[in-house]
DNA sequence: TTGTATGCGTTATCAA
DNA sequence: TTGATAACGCATACAA
């Protein structure tokens, strides 16, 4: 069943069928309800493919991510999906895991199934090392690339963040203004929204009385929740003290809340915790998690409005900014 | 650039260009080595959109959940994404959410874009009511259908489960063994898995004296975290007394959890609870939960070594079944 | 082993 | 307002 089929018993020929699917104004009603009906007696759909190869489109965007499992990026997914469905474009999942390489393959593959747009979820593929990215903004000249929760700079590669810098940085004060002296902070991702969370903690530690360990402070933790308590142990029984820890994700706050346990040290009295996503888990633990909300719904839905308008031909802005949201539970001791 | 441009300028023709692109034998080493070089040159790759016009494919599944940020559905996905790439085919994604209408309004959405197979992940795609999953077996009828964790027979559709009616069985046992007389069902949905579940409680149930209140003891919660811990807050005030809760879900545990804390009640020891899923959630609670472990890796590697099967014109088992794995943490005492 | 010619099902251009 | 026809880029049957 073609378009061919179609024009026959409709008694017209397959551009008048083709004008009407598409919209096209320029037929008659008469003949456009005939062609209609006939369309909708036999049940047919015009062949994507063939579509797709005269439009060179198949209204698909490729989504990239390290790994969907992970809660944050699971929920962006979700998000984006949606957004992209109501605008009548399909999803087309990527997951690339955390190698360079793998991105690099991953990002021609989708480019070769010739899809419209390419959108990034998270930070971690944004490297420091702008040499790192060149392959990014190379497919940039094929289609425009949107980044979520990462920056970068160049054509046609539109990114949607949240201040990550200024969250920790105001969580970080909460924290001291709460009593807490000495702060650690724990991460798990050097990637560009990893540095700038760890630039908020720095910053507002600035102030404080120097301290010459202060490395000791920040720590990078790689691993599962087990590692994590275990890492504390380990800086905990070499006499390192701390009051207060403020984690760049969610799953880090709960490993802290495990080494806390562990040796009997109350939280919020003897010990304040911070997450960062404000994911499900943070409402998991007990105490239940303080944790920042990085508004990763608008994010995302500010994301495929950008895309949109380039996807129409219309200016977007190249960078756009929210601000994060502490949400205080019970693993803080805030007024 | 287009086959013709490679052709030309490896003075070749075009089928022969395809020949090799498509590792034809038929070809020469030493024009085989030409069109490859010309290709390797030029940068050249097929058009994606004409070779899915001449093949009618473009090895591309669709993938169909209620809600990709689900932890258990975005664990699948992301198993499922990596064993499709693995054999070179690309993942569609498309989140229905719970409306038995708008899953049939996507299924044909997927199917007018001619995708090769489609996966649905989940049992709520499976109704109680048979006449609804009619739906799913009139898809059958254009490409095959994977089932993740739902069972319906018919023809070319394929089903991978979890024997969740013996996971629950086995756990309410063990809980009987460690002393538990009165032990609350908690779930909340209503889907072929579901059921299993449930009556897999019942059997292990229905040795035990009879109850004339039997019905109290299973009940259905909708909502969040705060959800079930209201709802089993009235029931404890309403004196129903129960000495063990076995869930459905993950977080239906939490909220458990979540009861026991508020009213003191010291878990095992007064109050025994036992979630599903095994998610990462059940690691972030304090006691850590007991889980069942419905070994989705598993089913989901299997559910695409079928699927490839059935793709490649081979035969394959309509319905493979996994045993769970019930894995022991802190809200159980047994022995 | 290689080349020619045709079909795949649209959209778009141009002429009527 | 309509219709005829040429792309679009590839795979493949058939011929050489």
């Amino acid at each position: 069943m073609n378009i061919y089929d179609i024009s026959n018993k409709a008694g017209v020929s397959i551009a008048t069928v083709s004008r009407v699917i598409n919209g096209n104004s320029n037929v008659s009603e008469k003949t456009k309800k005939k062609v209609l009906d006939v369309i909708e007696e036999c049940g047919y759909t015009p062949n994507a493919f063939a579509r797709g190869l005269g439009l060179n489109s198949m209204k698909t965007v490729g989504i990239m991510c390290a790994d969907s499992s992970d809660p944050y990026i699971a929920s962006a997914i979700f998000l984006i999906e949606q957004e992209l469905r109501r605008n009548n474009y399909d999803a087309l999942l990527c997951c690339t895991g955390y190698e360079l390489e793998d991105k690099q393959k991953y990002i021609n593959l989708l480019l070769s199934k010739h899809i419209d747009a390419i959108i990034l979820i998270g930070s971690n593929f944004v490297e420091a090392d702008d040499k790192m990215n060149a392959y990014i903004k190379e497919a940039a000249k094929s289609v425009p690339i949107s980044i979520i929760n990462g920056a970068l700079s160049g054509e046609n590669i539109y990114c949607t963040i949240c201040d990550d810098h200024r969250a920790v940085y105001d969580a970080t004060l909460a924290l001291q203004e709460s009593g807490c002296k000495e702060i650690l902070y724990l991460y798990n991702a050097k990637s560009y929204s990893g540095n700038k969370k760890l630039s908020g903690y720095l910053a507002a530690m600035a102030s404080e009385t120097k301290n010459n360990k202060r490395d000791d402070y920040i720590q990078y933790i790689k691993g599962d929740i087990l590692d994590v308590k275990d890492h504390l142990n380990n800086l905990y029984h070499h006499k390192l003290t701390f009051d207060a820890i403020i984690t760049a994700d969610d799953l880090l706050a709960i490993g802290a809340l495990k080494f806390a346990k562990a040796n009997n040290l109350s939280v919020p009295e003897q010990l304040s915790i911070i997450g960062y996503n404000n994911s499900i888990i943070s409402q998991c633990s007990d105490p239940e998690l303080t944790s920042i909300d990085n508004k990763l719904d608008t994010v995302c839905s500010n994301c495929i409005a950008t895309l949109m308008s380039v996807l129409r031909g219309q200016d977007a802005p190249l960078k756009t900014v929210f601000s994060a949201e502490l949400i205080e539970r019970n693993t803080t001791r805030f007024r």
